[in-house]
DNA sequence: ATGAATGCAAAAACTTTGCATGACG
DNA sequence: CGTCATGCAAAGTTTTTGCATTCAT
């Protein structure tokens, strides 16, 4: 089981719950998944877990850098499991899709921005609302 | 009353909340407010305004334009007077101050990067998380 | 065995809504 | 005056928390 050794690792108890969630996340093809969304997918695969559960363990792995939450718009976060590299997204305002990408002059101008007035760069959040050209 | 023109060209009526509500927002120096900060800000000054209008009023502003509202992290939105033109926001993640900045580079390739996969550009949200350099 | 994790239900935080009353044009 | 806006309280959402029970080591 890799994800075992993940939760060993973040310095989690190796529980049910976490083991399901995670490979929730893992094998879902929706790569971005609200806690409820989570909640009801493991319903539906006859686990038994709670969604104070699901919460919980969502925070737990967000703390230990396995997942990364998101706030788009409306009302509640999204999660999303931390594998690939950093990217930014793109969501449909129409059909809520969510697309990825990555663009190094963004990225690099952003560290510019930053630096030329003293700071440095944690961390960023970038979104762009789109819709599909008529 | 400067402010009962924004009102009636944005087809409100003048009612004695909404110039309040905009008047706070006009006049605070703290540029972004939750609807319970107006709402608290408007008991202190002694006007009577439900909270419920408070939300009501901000959303109606919203939709025509002479607001922003943002969804940073942490659950409560927050809304921002629409006066000055489009920029992004910086937030020192030591003090919690809050930087405005435009970037007309990143305004660009953001708008190229959706072009580029079809999509029109309807909004975007930026924001960069900061820290002092040492 | 012992401390941490879970499930449930209750509560908290934020926002919206129904309805009777009151204010704007 | 008719209609739209308001206030209040009640309900809706999303997320968190308290506590007794269960589970992992």
């Amino acid at each position: 089981m890799v994800e075992n050794n993940e939760l060993r690792k973040a310095g989690l108890k190796v529980t049910l719950p976490r083991v399901k969630i995670l490979q929730m996340l893992d094998s879902t093809e929706q790569r971005h998944m609200s806690a409820e969304d989570v909640y009801k997918a493991l319903m539906e695969a006859g686990e038994d877990v709670g969604l104070a559960t699901v919460y919980r363990v969502l925070t737990q792995f967000e703390a230990a850098g396995l997942v990364v939450r998101h706030n788009f718009d409306g009302g509640h976060a999204v999660f999303e499991l931390a594998d690939s590299g950093h990217h930014d997204h793109m969501v449909c305002v129409d059909s809520g899709e969510v697309i990825e990408f990555f663009d190094p002059e963004i990225e690099k101008r952003q560290k510019e921005i930053v630096k030329e007035r003293g700071y440095e760069l944690v961390d960023h959040n970038l979104v762009l609302y789109i819709r599909k050209k008529k």
